[in-house]
DNA sequence: CATTTGATACGAAATAATTCGTAATATGTC
DNA sequence: GACATATTACGAATTATTTCGTATCAAATG
């Protein structure tokens, strides 16, 4: 049994997650510049925003000073995990391999990231 | 020069897109029909869905008769590559081998499909 | 040709997601 | 302690998405 819930974090959710999971920790204001750097958005709106994946659950907060601290309460992995899954679902009618092949022939990757995949491969064929 | 246009369709909308992709063309009947077996929705909420998709020109129809017969007007190839980018862009960094070892490792694909991935593996090798 | 059946059009309600303004409060500074 | 500054809380507006009821029209049926 798995630990993570399963919300399914909003788009804009998936923003501050992936600072969150990146910086381990952080406080609204953080997450606002970093947001920042590549968006356009009120400080009040992080906020609101914050609280709210608070509210869901999606992450824990440290209030016992002024300035609250945020830490991700969903990991990486299983996020990860359910929305490759639900994209499988949704898109390749439920085929891995069929995200893996238009994903490997979409960007190709580096010799260093084939190597580590064909690594991966040969472990699965063992099986 | 891809000729796909830069629309990203909502979940409902590419429930639709699979079943029209799936049968080349359909009338609004027989899509709400298939969407039936999985889901409980009245017969007009899928009419409206394939009359905006339609406004946004993601899928074609002929009104010639009373009725109509849409098709899709975005493929699906370039639909999968717009949205596992943006997966790849969102979750992992930008990583794709990232992505693909997620999803390999996440249900692992029967012989077959491994034999697949390693051929196209292979060919990526080779360039 | 009247009636039933099945289709589209359209407006609008319901729900979800995003955005922000304002008020209240705590903290630090002079 | 008064004032400036930074923060949270909260309500509400805005926008996007989903859902459906009702009106209307066309075609098939008897």
């Amino acid at each position: 049994m798995s630990i993570s819930k399963n919300v399914k974090p909003t788009e804009s959710e998936l923003e501050i997650l992936q600072i969150l999971w990146d910086k381990q920790q952080a406080t609204v204001r953080e997450v606002h510049e970093q947001l920042s750097l590549n968006k356009e958005s009120g400080y009040t709106t992080t906020l609101k925003l914050m609280q709210i994946m608070f509210e869901k659950g999606i992450v824990t907060r440290d209030d016992s000073s002024k300035t609250h601290i945020y830490r991700p309460n969903i990991s990486k992995d299983s996020t990860q995990k359910q929305l490759v899954g639900k994209m499988v679902d949704a898109l390749f009618g439920g085929s891995t391999s069929q995200l893996v092949m238009q994903a490997l022939g979409n960007t190709p990757p580096s010799k260093a990231e084939l190597d580590e995949i064909q690594q991966l491969l040969d472990n699965l064929k063992k099986q």
